[in-house]
DNA sequence: TTGTCATTTATTGTTAACAATATTTGATAA
DNA sequence: TTATCAAATATTGTTAACAATAAATGACAA
């Protein structure tokens, strides 16, 4: 029941996005991802040829390739396209969630409160992103939640370029509102509040100082976990 | 400015399917395609890896790549996902279109109908889905217009498999309603239209009948293909 | 005929060597 | 020092051979 070394690379790399321990501009070297999996060079250009079709990342030719980095009008269009798109999760899912849903989403609330508390940048991402995706799999369809799945990976990129550290997550209230709306089946609310939730996170960036980007592979890939910045 | 290989298959692949010359089921085999198109076969992986992350091929281990062959279930969340999408699209294009535009639109559909009148089933989706693609253009988000892009290929798989013959397109007195409403910027009309406009393509589908394959790759693949640059 | 199974053939998957292209390094001169 | 440029190095891109697996073939027996 193992999967195939593409899948390994590709999956790797994304959860080392959505945590942002991979940031944008990374270079992805061929050489260091064959080390890195114990795979050959074909693999890794597979895998990478699946990541740009994705969009995460950018493949430059002769060059190689390397993690996404979106500009502030790919910023503007990734968050409005996830409104319509969590808008419209959000009405589907609206009054199908079991149990398990509710008390897994109210889990995850603390979960996260807990790694922002506990400084630990890539636990809060992680807890933080699979509530809008245990939603998306509420509502039951996978192709608004696989699209959802890009765009909240792109978003982490966009956060980590354009957050002026500190607004760069959601607002746990927020979380905690989403889920009593849900819970309550109060669709036109739920809708509103998911929508006004983008917004405050999107109204938390700043594109006015042009980002500064590390550029070397990180090995924090094979990683579970922590994120010192050091330097 | 030619482009890679790679590039040039994807491409020749989705034109392909959005025509319908390649039907769901067909078998892309590897050394098929690197004759045809004078590569080696490292570079029709790398394409088909590709077209397997936009979910139009399906990758079987150790068995080969083929023409993704949509669910009904599929079908059902494409079509879902393809009402949010091109609402949220209808409601941004609302009143932006140009001169230009409008040209382009009433013009598409007339193509559409002669295509539709001489029987001509590639010229009339290829038409179809130009409608389309165009007033996404309009809107302005590049994101949801990739997205609308898969979707409309995947919907063209759908038809082919579950559609009655016949009722395998777009109503153009629709067409002709939206794009009124477009150029009159009556935005609410126009997210109505749309919507209608889509489920009614929906309604005509039928599950009822398992849909049967032919199964070969194709050479339709190298028709010359006329698709006029965006804009 | 029809079904089974071993053999052959074709296809996909892997690997390593090589070529083409960037990037880095270091010497030289202003 | 600083700038320039050629050589050295590293990386990406291509190719062909080989291995592993699946599909097709055909002989044989009921």
């Amino acid at each position: 029941m193992k999967d195939s070394p593409e899948d390994q690379i590709v999956n790797a790399i994304l959860d080392a996005i959505a945590e942002q321990r991979l940031p944008a501009g990374t270079k992805l070297g061929e050489q260091a991802l064959s080390d890195l999996f114990s795979c050959n060079r074909a693999n890794v250009r597979r895998a990478l040829a699946s990541l740009a079709a994705q969009q995460v990342v950018e493949l430059r030719p002769n060059r190689g390739a390397f993690v996404m980095t979106p500009s502030p009008k790919e910023a503007r269009d990734i968050f409005q396209a996830r409104r319509a798109i969590e808008r419209t999760i959000a009405r589907h899912a609206s009054g199908q969630a079991s149990a398990d849903d509710i008390a897994f989403l109210r889990d995850n609330i603390l979960e996260e409160a807990e790694a922002r508390k506990a400084g630990d940048k890539p636990a809060e991402l992680r807890a933080s992103r699979q509530f809008h995706m245990r939603i998306a799999q509420i509502a039951g369809n996978l192709v608004l939640e696989r699209f959802l799945s890009e765009l909240t990976m792109r978003s982490t990129l966009i956060l980590g370029l354009y957050s002026p550290t500190g607004s760069s997550s959601c607002a746990e209230d927020e979380h905690d509102r989403i889920v009593d709306a849900l819970e309550a089946g109060d669709t036109e609310n739920l809708v509103q509040l998911a929508d006004e939730h983008l917004r405050h996170l999107e109204a938390g960036l700043n594109f006015d100082e042009p980002p500064a980007a590390p550029m070397s592979l990180q090995e924090q890939l094979m990683v579970p976990r922590r994120t010192p910045p050091a330097k």
